[in-house]
DNA sequence: TCTGGGGTCCTAGGACCC
DNA sequence: TCTGGGGTCCTAGGACCC
């Protein structure tokens, strides 16, 4: 170890993930809109996992329904989503990066955390996009931070095939009078509870009294998102393998569902399906809970925990379709989730918690 | 335009106990 | 008659991310 050499977080997004890999096996669809969705069939329900530039500039974007994409970009080409061949990819993509010698903290299909000590966190930067690109032929940006959230907020600006950091030192510049939605955290909902108070843009963000944050958003998240303003947040990057806490299987139903029979068949499917998934993780499963979307757009949940951690999935199956006894029978289903949540394992939670959500 | 599917974590409020 | 204060567990629902 060299006294002095500093410690950088790296946030690797590879550019258009989805869209790339499916270019990458149809080199005559390079240069094309293409738009990746649902089963590829533009007439079903169904939204976009992702558009290519191309596609993009039409006016499509992630999680527009199939059907105004279709519309947007008539001559775009669509194709159904095909999980296998994104997950094999993105092992290649992890790969090339773990051959570089530095901390690898997966994040999904396709970004990654890098930890690394070097003075030239570009020259480190410039090495991963290479590595995955000699790997894979795909391309990736590079986002440079002090710690996760700058890191990972700075490949936005390096989109496409770029590099960018953002520290301390550039953060108020860089992000000072964007809006509070731009931040990693924030979405529509917040972003509008900060308006009403006055709160609209980064640096207000920064500036507001914590202690008003912790009164409209509670204890934990409050304080989150005065430090998400200030831009502090973890520089640590753990490679410990990821442990998921539970499964879940969920579909929209093309048709509606309209009686009980119709639902109690879906949910003890659904059930089935999501206690294969915890099977696979060897865990016994502590809770269910049932998810439905009755038509037009109302959503209900509801969840039992389990007297004791079961393996059998008859008890699952049970547990779920006892939920499902107290669903209304006069409205149409249109969406039903069944989860399963497993225990943790035996030394307990081996990942640091953080209100950033959603890891794969 | 009409809203997928797979995840994680946080908060509010009720029940219950001391 | 009105009703403490702290703690834990649980469910329902919400928000956000990829």
């Amino acid at each position: 170890m060299n006294a002095g050499v500093t410690p950088w977080v790296l946030h690797v997004d590879l550019d258009q993930f989805i869209a790339a890999v499916e270019v990458l096996r149809r080199p005559e669809l390079a240069g094309l809109p293409v738009i990746v969705g649902g089963r590829g069939d533009p007439t079903e329900r169904a939204v976009v996992s992702t558009a290519s530039y191309e596609a993009r500039a039409l006016g499509v974007g992630s999680g527009m329904p199939l059907r105004l994409a279709a519309r947007k970009a008539p001559d775009a080409v669509i194709l159904p989503v095909d999980a296998a061949a994104y997950t094999a990819a993105s092992e290649q993509v992890m790969e090339a990066l773990r051959g570089l010698g530095v901390v690898v903290e997966v994040l999904g299909w396709d970004e990654a955390f890098l930890g690394v000590a070097t003075d030239d966190p570009e020259a480190v930067a410039h090495r991963a996009r290479e590595a995955v690109l000699d790997a894979t032929g795909l391309h990736a940006s590079v986002g440079i931070g002090d710690n996760k959230v700058r890191a990972k907020i700075a490949t936005g600006f390096g989109k496409p095939r770029g590099v960018f950091r953002l520290t301390r030192h550039n953060w108020f510049e860089v992000m000072g009078e964007r809006p509070t939605i731009d931040l990693w955290g924030v979405g529509s909902k917040v972003s509008k509870r900060l308006a009403g108070h006055g709160i609209a843009t980064v640096r207000e963000l920064a500036d507001a009294e914590e202690a008003v944050l912790v009164g409209e958003f509670g204890p934990r998240m409050g304080v989150w998102y005065s430090q998400l303003g200030r831009g502090l947040g973890s520089a640590v990057v753990d490679d410990t393998p990821w442990v998921a806490r539970g499964h879940s299987r969920e579909t929209t139903y093309q048709h509606n569902l309209t009686t009980p029979e119709q639902v109690r068949e879906a949910v003890a499917e659904l059930a089935s399906q999501a206690f294969d998934d915890t099977r696979k993780e060897g865990r016994p499963v502590v809770r269910v809970t049932l998810k439905v979307r009755y038509a037009p757009f109302f959503t209900q949940t509801r969840a039992r925990k389990l007297a004791e951690p079961t393996s059998e999935r008859a008890t699952v199956v049970a547990a779920a379709l006892q939920l499902a006894a107290g669903l209304d029978p006069e409205r149409e289903v249109r969406l039903l989730g069944v989860r399963a949540e497993m225990v943790m394992p035996p030394d307990g939670d081996p990942v640091e918690r953080t209100p950033i959500r959603g890891r794969l």
